[in-house]
DNA sequence: ATATAAGTAGACCGAGCTGTCTACTATTTG
DNA sequence: CAAATAGTAGACAGCTCGGTCTACTTATAT
């Protein structure tokens, strides 16, 4: 594997796990066990390496998410595949997304919170990203009025938000699903 | 006002707005106007202030809860109030709050992620006892059936906390109200 | 009034951080 | 082959951090 691509796994999986600030460099360095020079090689600083990490895992994240909700037909068969998906996240049964520890990017944006700063843009655009995502699965359901899809999002966008925030603080990790 | 106190609430104010490994001890006795012997004469360590701050914090927002939800008498009445109230905080226009930035404990945790460490335990603890709050405000409504109190509350405690990410990352400040 | 406690200002220490540098080795490429 | 590139190991500079300490100054309480 390319270095570069290591160093950045390695990095993910710890800023992911412990924190932004709380992991140094030399730790980075030295469980991708590489030299410091190969790391400032590749990136000009710590910024920049966190900048690819969080690209890393929105790419890795978006990616799952697509294919994890593809093909529903219906609103109600849509919201039960995102609903189990996420839940199988918060489980850490998706490989992918590692040892599950709430979502990398407003993990992130709590230890970023300027809102111009490079890494707060990038949490901001990942989280357009995947309501951009949901909003091209509701068009997808033949059961959804285009008119209704932006509200739909965003009702379903604030549960994911709320049960990923209660999945890592509180461990509860089953979504809501309320029997009229 | 007790020095004590003094520290506590300069300390919280920073460590919510910048997060907590972002502030230092310089700073934080730099921007209370005290001698770091004061603070330290106070304070075993920076740990202790950090626990001090989030137990501040944890008092306020439940007084503030607390207050904010009281005396209503139906299920939509409570949840409405309960969605106003948040979008006030979300809006900053709740003085005792002070400048939205997200959820204290959501980002404390997002820094803290050791199950077991006291700052994480803090942010468990709050969480339950907002939980409880909500499941107290619902046993009040007089058309919420006991056996529904618990899966109603899970369900507004997603909501809550789904919205509360959303207007710290993406600016969304409404709740979603889904007309039918 | 005087002893004790609380406060100020700031120097200082050791540790850890990011980032640079030297010296050397391995690998790739023209 | 030769030159450039990518890599290792690790010392080191410069800075900041948490925390301690000295010397001095209020404030308080018996």
């Amino acid at each position: 594997m390319d270095k570069r691509t290591h160093i950045t796994l390695t990095a993910l999986e710890l800023f992911y796990d412990k924190g932004i600030h709380s992991v140094g460099i030399n730790e980075i360095i030295s469980a991708a066990n590489v030299a410091k020079k190969t790391m400032y090689h590749h990136f000009a600083g710590k910024d920049e390496l966190i900048l690819a990490c969080l690209n890393e895992r929105h790419t890795t994240f978006i990616t799952w998410l697509e294919n994890a909700t593809n093909q529903q037909t219906t609103l109600h068969d849509f919201q039960e595949r995102l609903f189990t998906s996420f839940e199988d996240w918060f489980h850490s049964k998706v490989a992918e997304l590692g040892n599950f520890n709430g979502c990398m990017f407003i993990n992130a944006a709590a230890e970023y919170s300027a809102p111009q700063s490079p890494v707060n843009l990038a949490c901001k655009a990942h989280k357009a990203a995947v309501s951009s995502l949901i909003k091209q699965r509701l068009s997808e359901c033949k059961d959804v009025k285009a008119e209704k899809i932006d509200s739909l999002c965003h009702y379903l966008m604030t549960l994911t938000e709320g049960m990923i925030c209660q999945a890592k603080v509180s461990g509860m990790k089953q979504f809501p699903r309320l029997l009229n």
